[in-house]
RNA sequence: GGCGACAUAGCCAAGCGGUAAGGCAUGGGUCUGCAACACCCUGAUCACCAGUUCAAAUCUGGUUGUCGCCUCCA
């Protein structure tokens, strides 16, 4: 596996720390509101990653957390007149449930910043030990020129900077680029109590605690959104690293962003879309496969005309695996073993595998990938039309059934039956074929295409699917 | 100002030095009672300019354009 690793700014065999296993975290949302199809992108680029590693035969302690203690939340909770611990449980909840349509896996461990709290003091704690922070009335700054290696994530320049920082600088910093560890509380604020007083934590320590709970101080792979590299991964690096005196991450990976017709995605700009709402509007499963044809790194817009296209497109697979099902099922297809004439064919399926695996090695190129799928669904269509063997049939069907898995596309068709009204129906159209009622037969597939059913005929019967 | 991306057919999108994958859409055909599915055919010299090389979409320099980060937004 080759991984496009941010802090070299290039591609990189990957190989573990430890033989076998992957440790790896991603970072996840802040959840004062559903997720939107912008956090969906990592979400589903990363789980993806994961579950190649998996067929690969790794052992992946796969780490992601949500941020539930947050100025964003507090806001809502204030709007709202509730309290933060409930606009914060809601919403993981209802991401919970989001990650479930998405067929994202569940995280090995999903820990919440406010179940972590010990570890965090502890952690500001060493930091101040070792001479890498220090408290001014209560609050708790990271003395950012104590380490020499900021800025080798963001390749920022630490002089460069200070000169360009905009925001107003708080007086009581010893240095405007010193950012916060630990801050006091408010009024009305959830806070915890600390050696400085009773509080709540920066943004930025969570992650460090929680991937080095969960995941040991030195991790494989560390992930997320690639605005994140600044400041938010150039402080944890300086946090965990100051604190442990290991290096944090050997691999950091960061996904490009999601832009709605062609602008960032904003509430202001009336661009902003949940993952809740364009689930109402497509299969979920859409949202994946639309995801996965670009590669991470590349900027990719989002908009109807583009889901409409990858929906159209993902049905071609899922047609395919439908057909092969179908013919199965139906008894119509013999042979438990391949013909001589086949070999050739199931050749060139394990070719397409190879090309899948080499695409996939390659940094996660998932659309390269998914051009193999393609390739193999091909060879199945046309085997579908001529004398094949069930054996060929369903070699072809259990690949495309495996490849897309692995990118969390389900190509199996649901296990679904047909109300019997709905049945009868068919088989009424079925007599009037046969009576050569065209009109009848006609009336009756209109009537059910208008019930969002297709039905096809086929040499060996009568094949339905919705759309 | 600093740092970093990107520019490939109508659209999306691979390609990482040897003469352009895949998908969507379009048009023509085959199959079908008609359809649908599927199959066959249909399409680009890779923003522009100049270099390096036997050979470049792929490397170098420049131009133009788009974008991201530098503000606790994935």
């Amino acid at each position: 596996m080759r991984i496009y690793n941010t802090l070299s700014q290039k591609k990189e065999e990957f190989i573990p720390i430890e033989e076998g296993k992957v440790r790896m975290y991603v970072c996840g949302p802040t959840v004062y509101s559903y997720i939107h199809i912008g956090n969906a992108r990592p979400i589903i680029v990363f789980d993806t990653f994961r579950r190649y590693m998996e067929y690969k035969g790794y052992d992946v302690n796969y780490v992601t957390n949500f941020t539930d203690v947050d100025d964003k939340i507090i806001k809502r909770a204030i709007e709202e007149g509730i309290d933060t611990r409930e606009v914060s449980e809601n919403y993981i909840k209802e991401a919970y449930r989001d990650m479930e349509a998405l067929n994202v896996n569940e995280a090995t461990h999903h820990p919440k910043a406010t179940e972590e709290i010990d570890g965090m003091i502890s952690m500001i704690s060493t930091l101040i030990d070792k001479g890498h922070a220090y408290e001014k009335n209560g609050t708790v700054y990271y003395k950012t020129r104590s380490f020499e290696d900021y800025g080798k994530l963001s390749k920022k320049n630490i002089d460069d900077l200070e000169s360009g920082s905009r925001i107003a600088v708080a007086e009581e910093k010893d240095d405007p680029l010193d950012f916060v560890l630990w801050k006091p509380k408010k009024d009305g604020e959830p806070y915890w109590v600390s050696p400085w007083g009773d509080g709540r934590p920066g943004w930025h320590i969570e992650c460090s605690v929680m991937s080095a709970k969960y995941l040991g101080d030195q991790i494989d792979i560390h992930a997320g959104g690639e605005d994140l590299i600044f400041p938010h991964h150039e402080n944890e690096i300086a946090q965990s690293e100051a604190a442990s005196g290991k290096s944090f991450a050997n691999y950091w990976m960061h996904n490009a962003f999601l832009n709605i017709d062609n602008k960032k995605m904003s509430k202001s700009e009336g661009n902003f879309f949940t993952v809740r709402e364009i689930c109402q509007q497509y299969d979920p499963q859409v949202v994946r496969f639309f995801m996965l044809n670009a590669h991470y790194r590349s900027p990719l817009n989002f908009s109807k005309d583009l889901m409409e296209a990858a929906n159209s497109s993902l049905t071609r697979i899922l047609t395919c695996v439908s057909q092969l099902e179908f013919l199965l099922e139906s008894g119509a297809v013999q042979g438990d073993d391949l013909l001589d004439s086949e070999l050739a064919l199931v050749k060139d399926i394990e070719d397409l595998q190879k090309k899948y695996e080499d695409s996939m090695e390659d940094d996660l190129n998932t659309a390269d990938a998914i051009a193999a799928i393609f390739e193999i669904v091909k060879i199945a269509n046309i085997s579908c039309k001529g004398e094949s063997s069930k054996a060929l049939l369903t070699f072809a069907k259990d690949k495309i059934v495996e490849l897309a898995g692995i990118l969390g596309i389900n190509a199996h068709r649901d296990e679904e039956l047909l109300d019997e009204k709905i049945e009868s129906l068919i088989e009424e159209r079925q007599q009037a074929r046969k009576n050569k009622d065209f009109a009848r037969s006609d009336e009756i597939r209109d009537m059910l295409l208008n019930k969002g059913i297709v039905l096809e005929d086929t040499r060996e019967g009568v094949r339905w699917r919705r759309i």
